[in-house]
DNA sequence: ATGGTTGCCTCGCAA
């Protein structure tokens, strides 16, 4: 079962780069954020074409995460537990044969300083407290998606230029930290160690061309998902080209 | 050099 998540930055204008890269790198599931439209503008029909069930949760503008997958979700969510009053679309999770998948778009937090920096540390609070509830279930899960969240130095190109931003600073790393080490493996660097591997550059001043980027996607695996880990990469090709979004996609394979 | 770009029912905001 091959696995992938991807930050589109509107699934409107990425829509032909989508559907060429869901015809190249066949996933069985994928997990998009930044869809940024409601569900009834979602292009279901151009998906289902390639054989792909799609299950999501919309907002206009901003936000809006889906899930898809060749075989026909079970048991789906659309939000994150924990605070009926959070209307932003930034969770959904379903079962997709064995596995347990969530696609999780994590705010960004920016600038510290406004309420939306507390929200970030809110929202990783609950993702914790939900993810201990997925773990007792002992089904293999995948949590999938831009979690806005640069792990380590090594995942940044700049690490002096970040200290202070919601991306990376030490409030967020120890939070983030604090999930994984419920028993998630970061499924990309279980197989891939090398430093400064990224999956999203910023469109401004030449951070693509230059490599400087942010290693800010991830595929945390429960205990009995790493257990099946085969392999995993980030596949850069489509950031490459015209029209991208600003993040690529990474995958991984489980047996 | 506080630059630069993209996407949103855009004229500011979020990223």
């Amino acid at each position: 079962m091959r696995i992938a998540t991807w930050n589109v930055n509107s699934v409107k204008v990425r829509l032909p780069l989508l559907l060429a890269w869901l015809e190249e790198a066949k996933p069985d599931v994928v997990c998009l954020q930044e869809i940024k439209c409601l569900a009834s503008d979602f292009p279901e029909l151009e998906l289902k074409g390639l054989g792909y069930h799609a299950e999501l949760v919309g907002q206009k503008s901003y936000n809006g995460v889906a899930l898809l997958a060749k075989e026909r979700p079970r048991d789906v969510i659309y939000a994150l537990p924990g605070d009926d009053t959070d209307t932003q679309a930034r969770y959904v999770e379903a079962t997709v044969g064995d596995f347990r998948v969530a696609s999780i778009y994590l705010p960004n937090g920016n600038p510290v300083g406004t309420d939306k920096y507390p929200y970030k540390l809110e929202w990783i609070g609950r993702l914790h407290a939900h993810a201990e509830t997925l773990l007792e279930a002992e089904t293999p899960t995948v949590l999938a998606g831009d979690y806005n969240v640069i792990p380590e130095e090594e995942d940044v190109y700049d690490p002096a230029a970040w200290r202070e931003d919601a991306l990376f600073r030490m409030e967020t790393r120890r939070a983030f930290r604090s999930l994984v080490n419920l028993g998630f493996t970061d499924g990309f660097r279980a197989i891939d160690p090398s430093p400064h591997r990224y999956t999203f550059w910023d469109y401004q001043a030449g951070r693509w061309q230059r490599d400087e980027g942010l290693r800010i996607d991830h595929l945390l695996l429960s205990p009995r998902a790493a257990d099946r880990l085969v392999t995993a990469a980030i596949d850069k090709s489509p950031r490459a080209k015209d029209k991208a979004s600003d993040h690529t996609p990474i995958w991984c394979e489980l047996r």
